[in-house]
DNA sequence: GGTAATTAGTTTAGTATTAAACTATATATC
DNA sequence: GATATATAGTTTAATACTAAACTAATTACC
């Protein structure tokens, strides 16, 4: 699913209200863009060895340190727990991650970062290091600050609005 | 390829350019976020029938007008010409675009929508009027205008960024 | 006007995802 | 404490995508 929504959906309003819903759409559609090619830069920048959601998990973990369960993972990434059993999957072959028994919840296991997987993410943060900084030059931060919150609150609207799935999850922290 | 970039990616800069570089980051974040939830929002209430997809070949025909070649609506969405072929043949199937040889140019082809088409834009559109409107009342609309440059200032300095690809396309007209 | 390079579209193989059905534990209720 | 319900994680099947290799037609150039 990664066509963009098209601009231009408020037939049947009046001017004022078309505009407007013009608005929100043409928003989405360039968050939808826009997340579709940085994706794919960072992925290009980052080469074969981790994908954007395998550096996502090595980088929470280096981040906030700790272990936590697959599924409060995938609350936190925002994906379905079959998802997260898939990329953790991918982690663990690699040797990035330990996952164990949760001792304490026979249903449960506990997933932490090794060496192997700090120095993995090292390498990437390293390889994304230009570019990155490249971007910051290139945008005003200052612009991006103020737009900050209000993509916040269009994000908190829609984690309200959405309905809970089945393996998906609740509304998880950012 | 779904997870998000996690926020803080600032590691090794002085304080001020650490958090410059989070503000860039929390912005990438978040776009991913909200573009994975208004996608998965905006499926749900179109239903079976048509995907995201499939919904915005047949609502670009409807805004515009006319015909185009399979590897022009490619660019136009973002997508390899795969991707297209593929999407395409499912709304064929369906019957809701006619696929011609393009008498022109040996290799082409065009694409139109079907009256069957139109009907099922029709019905996607009044599926999704509810949830729009709702989502119109819940934002404000001035915030959103105010952060359309920003974010189509960041769309493109992405899309001058990326090189170019053997199946994707020169940097399309959104 | 023949050869090389480009372009349009397809096919194939692989990837990351979801939804749904499943197993096995844990928790709540009566 | 038995039974029902909920939760953690996995498996399976399907979907929508990409990259790469391919075929066929076109355009550029010598």
């Amino acid at each position: 699913m990664r066509i963009r929504l098209s601009a231009e959906l408020g037939m049947g309003l009046s001017k004022n209200r078309k505009q407007e819903e013009g608005i929100t759409f043409r928003v989405l559609n360039e968050i939808g863009i826009i997340d579709q090619l940085s994706r794919a830069r960072f992925e290009r920048v980052l080469g074969d060895d981790l994908n954007v959601s395998q550096f996502s998990v090595l980088n929470h973990f280096v981040r906030v340190g700790g272990k936590k369960s697959p599924s409060r993972l995938a609350r936190i990434f925002q994906v379905t727990k079959a998802a997260m059993t898939y990329s953790l999957g991918k982690l663990e072959t690699k040797g990035y991650v330990k996952i164990v028994p949760d001792p304490k919840d026979g249903r449960g296991k506990i997933v932490g970062i090794t060496a192997a997987g700090r120095k993995a993410h090292a390498r990437a943060i390293k390889a994304t290091e230009e570019p990155r900084k490249k971007m910051m030059r290139a945008l005003s931060q200052t612009k991006l600050k103020k737009m900050l919150p209000v993509l916040e609150e269009l994000r908190e609207y829609l984690d309200r609005e959405r309905e809970e799935y089945d393996n998906l999850i609740e509304p998880g922290p950012h």
